[in-house]
DNA sequence: GTGAAAGCGCTAACAT
DNA sequence: ATGTTAGCGCTTTCAC
């Protein structure tokens, strides 16, 4: 490998001294127009890149954002990641992405990493089986900016980015009852992370409000996957009497309790009404096409990075003790609709939500 | 912010040498254990955090790798990018990641910023209008690995790891002569990306072995969207005869195709039989099951990085200007069923796949 | 087994 | 507008 230029070499070359030309590659205002030319032709001429490690080193800030995302491989999180990629790339700084893998251990692991990689801020949705949010002490103590996103610590001391798994719990649940349900199912996931346990709350609150009550046996705690939705509709399916309703916390467990459900000979929405959480594009092919609460992916990515990017140009240094929620809204379609609306309904889309 | 600790201070602090300090952190051989275990008491009693940055600066590697992926919100690049994570992490490598949002323009500024921040290894699944590959000539001068995925140059000096678009294509195609389809509309991808092209091919060189001519109007070129796959079927609508088969380039466009077919009372696969390509989740969803090619992701992902790092180890440098091929396969599924099996189909996954 | 010294390439005082 | 100087924190000869 062939020696790279550094801008002493470029230095020796103009007969200008270092220091002109590092603030030459940088547009440092104060030097000459002509100067800076030069600077940057014999740059490209030369073949000159900069060393990033230097600058770093010196400057002590890296330019770079922390991910730590319990899957890549989630519809969810991937556009989570596309927003996140998407700011961060245009206020010029990288991204170094790591997954936990739901487990606590390697989410441990990766804040090191990221820690001794002395990224300027860090983004983190935690793992399934995080007790505690200790391996983000040195962050704390160290004054670097850390912002949880969706699945957030209890502590209420964190800065995090959320919905309203509450209000969009209770609103799915109060369409059902709405739509005439009173036996409705909850398929929750992992009760000890914040957005299920939220979503349960919500549930809960919304039969309250109907005075219907609420029946443990009725929540079925599960881990969404495609699989735990076959098992919990044959568990509906025993159930006697039939339930007419079902909450579920995603849509993937959803979808597969709908097939289950209907290879059962269960007509959907006409014997059990269903709704959904996360609007996946499965939504609109699974038929009856499903209800389910939007929620903004990407638009999360967005406003995580520029929250802490503001913070770190100190445009925000208003608080970053605070939790921002973003609005999420039911999008009405056929697998919930037992009644008839007065208009029919969207074919598809969200022109059917509630806000 | 306090001020960080070194290894000076470390040093100071055991009344030894820098060098010694620097060398037990790294677990050099040639250190007393007793040496050694001081240093890690002090360091995790100091507080110490390594500093990626001076190591690197000094090392002049990075251990990090880059990852330009034309967007991070689809099924089969967020499978991939778990691989690659997945990999890198265990290796000790962190990854860079960005998108070109399928813009030539992005792809070069990512490229720039990825070559400055002195990555040790590229990976590449190239944007929708890149025309060349000019902008990763300072990685082929400079000797930096660079590893195409998926999106591949037509230059065959590249590295790259791609699966058989012409032969699952052709395999595809004849899946559907073989179920009696006489008249196979193709639905392509944009027709200057290897993966569209080579697909086209393989439809066509299956058509000709069957002795089935191949007829220009029965290509539809999209950019295989969910909207793209709504037209291609109104069009498909208007063709007299009607086609008999459907070759589409991806499942999401293979997907909404099936439903305004179907709504327009056409049965799948009685009067059309469809095949998609992704095996994404979608296709177990909508119905009739969707038949589509399995096409590895994840692996690829794996592979990808795995094969960079080991030449980068300066374990496989056998060489890097190799095209490495991924097996893919068939899923047969009831969209593409005309003929019943002498066995009845499996259910779903790949248990019907042929090899 | 340990240490001294030099330098990776850059930038930010502090001059001038 | 430009230059001098020093140092960011680490690793690596080379020496003992």
């Amino acid at each position: 490998m062939e020696k790279e230029i550094t801008i002493y070499d470029i230095a020796r070359e103009l007969s200008i001294s270092p220091t002109t030309v590092s603030r030459g590659l940088n547009n440092h205002p104060a030097v000459n127009k002509n100067t800076k030319q030069k600077i940057f032709d014999a740059a490209a001429q030369m073949g000159y890149r900069s060393n990033a490690f230097a600058s770093r080193l010196r400057k002590q800030r890296t330019n770079t954002l922390g991910v730590i995302v319990p899957r890549l491989d989630s519809n969810f999180q991937s556009l989570v990641m596309a927003g996140m990629e998407k700011v961060a790339n245009e206020a010029g700084y990288n991204l170094i992405i790591s997954q936990s893998l739901e487990t606590a251990q390697k989410e441990i692991a990766n804040a090191r990493t990221m820690f001794e990689n002395r990224v300027d801020g860090l983004l983190v949705s935690l793992a399934y089986d995080t007790e505690n949010i200790d391996h983000f002490e040195p962050f704390f103590s160290k004054g670097i900016p850390l912002l949880f996103y969706d699945r957030v610590p209890e502590n209420k001391q964190c800065t995090s980015i959320v919905i309203n798994n509450i209000q969009a719990a209770h609103t799915a649940t109060t369409h059902l009852v709405e739509q005439g349900c009173q036996r409705i199912v909850h398929i929750s996931g992992n009760l000890r992370i914040n957005v299920y346990k939220d979503r349960l709350k919500g549930y809960k609150y919304a039969l309250m409000d109907h005075n219907i009550a609420f029946r443990e046996n009725y929540v079925i705690e599960t881990n969404l996957s495609e699989q735990a939705g076959v098992e919990a509709a044959n568990k509906i399916l025993q159930m006697d009497p039939l339930p007419d309703g079902i909450f579920v916390a995603n849509d993937t467990c959803a979808v597969s309790c709908i097939k289950t459900l209907k290879q059962a000979g269960i007509s959907i929405p006409g014997d059990i009404a269903v709704v959904g959480f996360n609007n996946d594009p499965i939504t609109r092919i699974i038929e009856p096409n499903l209800t389910s609460v939007d929620y903004p992916g990407g638009e999360m990515g967005e406003v995580a990075v520029r929250s802490l990017i503001n913070y770190l140009d100190g445009v925000s240094d208003v608080s970053i003790t605070n939790t921002i929620t973003l609005r999420s809204e039911l999008v009405v379609r056929e697998s919930s609709l037992k009644k008839k609306l007065t208009a029919p309904p969207a074919k598809s889309g969200k022109a059917a939500g509630m806000v």
